[in-house]
DNA sequence: AATCGCGCCTGACGGC
DNA sequence: TGCCGTCAGGCGCGAT
C-alpha cells in the first residue's frame, strides 16, 4: 500500500484518538508479521501514555516514556481506531487497546507490515538510522539530490525508491514525479543535470503534498484511519495508465518492467 | 560501495 | 464456474 502520503494520512487520522491516552492492553492475534511481534510490547506498553504519533519515512512511531512502538504498514496494512468490542476481521492482527474503550487496530492481509518495540531513541533503531532525508523536509533539495546521484548508474526511478536516498517515496509517486519533471524512469541517476534534480525535488514534493491532501491513493486496500478510501488515484497521470493518452500530449502511456517494479512514462514528454 | 534479485504473504483479476 | 498464472503500493538481506 502505503507510501508516504498514505502513512501520513494514517498518522493524522489516528493522532487525535491516541495522543494523551494510556494503553490498557495489547492484543496480538497473529504475531507472524514481517518480524515476530515482540513479547516485550505486551509487557512494557500497557500503562504507558502515548505522548506523540510521528512518522519517519513510512514508519509510524508511537512514543511513550517507556519506549516507542515502531509500526510499518508494508504493502497491505492499514490502521484504524475502532471500539474494542467490535469483532475483529481475520486480518486484524494486533490491537492496542486504549483506556477509553477504543483500540488502534492493525489490519494487514499480506503481513508484510511490522509492529516493533524499542526502549531506545527510535531514530537510532537499525531500521531507521540509515534512512535518507524526509522528502518534505529542508534537507531534501536539488543540491542534495544532485550531489548524492553523482556517479550512480542506477535508473533514477530505482534510485528514488531507495530509502537511503530519500525516505518514503514508492513506485507510484516516483513515477508520477518523474512524469511531471519530464524525466524517463530508466535514465541513469548520475546523468541528471542540476536543473533536472531541482525540478525533480519540486515535483516529488508537489506530488506528495497533493496526495496527502487527497487522503492518499487507494488502488486496492488502502483505507484512511476513518475507513474512508483515498482519492489521489483520480489524479494519477501515468501510474497504472498503460495505453491511455498522456494528459499533456496524447501519446499512449507506456509501461515497462524495470527491475522488480513496473515503470510508467510518456515516451514523448519524458526524455 | 553499489547494485541486483529473492522472498516474505494474501488476494484480485484476466484468460482460458 | 473454476483453475492457473500474474501482478500488487515495501524492503531487508545475502550474493556479486
Amino acid at each position: 500500500m502505503p507510501e508516504l502520503p498514505e502513512v501520513e494520512t494514517t498518522r493524522r487520522g489516528i493522532e487525535p484518538h491516541v495522543v494523551g491516552r494510556s494503553v490498557a492492553r495489547v492484543i496480538v492475534r497473529n504475531a507472524h508479521l514481517r518480524w515476530r511481534v515482540p513479547d516485550k510490547l505486551k509487557k512494557e506498553l500497557p500503562g504507558q501514555v502515548i505522548q506523540s504519533a510521528s512518522r519517519r519515512g513510512k514508519y509510524l512511531l508511537l512514543v511513550t516514556h517507556a519506549g516507542t512502538v515502531i509500526l510499518h504498514l508494508g504493502m497491505s496494512g492499514s490502521l484504524r481506531v475502532a471500539p474494542c468490542d467490535q469483532p475483529a476481521d481475520k486480518h486484524d492482527h494486533v490491537d492496542i487497546a486504549l483506556d477509553n474503550g477504543d483500540c488502534l487496530r492493525l489490519r494487514d492481509p499480506r503481513r508484510f507490515g511490522a509492529v516493533l518495540w524499542t526502549r531506545d531513541d527510535p531514530l537510532t533503531h537499525k531500521l531507521l538510522k540509515d534512512l535518507g532525508p524526509e522528502p518534505l523536509g529542508p534537507d531534501f533539495n536539488g543540491a542534495y539530490l544532485f550531489h548524492t546521484s553523482r556517479k550512480r548508474k542506477r535508473a533514477v526511478r530505482d534510485f528514488l525508491l531507495d530509502g537511503h536516498v530519500v525516505a518514503g517515496v514508492g513506485n507510484i509517486y516516483a513515477n508520477e514525479s518523474l512524469f511531471l519533471a519530464g524525466i524517463r524512469p530508466s535514465r541513469a541517476a548520475g546523468r541528471l543535470t542540476q536543473t533536472q534534480c531541482e525540478a525533480l525535488v519540486r515535483t516529488i514534493r508537489q506530488t506528495l503534498n497533493r496526495a496527502i491532501k487527497a487522503g492518499g491513493t487507494t488502488l486496492r486496500d488502502f483505507r484512511q484511519a476513518s475507513g474512508q478510501p483515498g482519492y489521489f488515484q483520480l489524479s494519477l497521470h501515468v501510474y497504472g495508465r498503460e495505453g491511455e493518452p498522456c494528459p499533456t500530449c496524447g501519446t499512449p502511456i507506456r509501461a515497462r518492467r524495470q527491475g522488480q517494479r513496473t515503470a510508467f512514462f510518456c515516451p514523448k514528454c519524458q526524455l
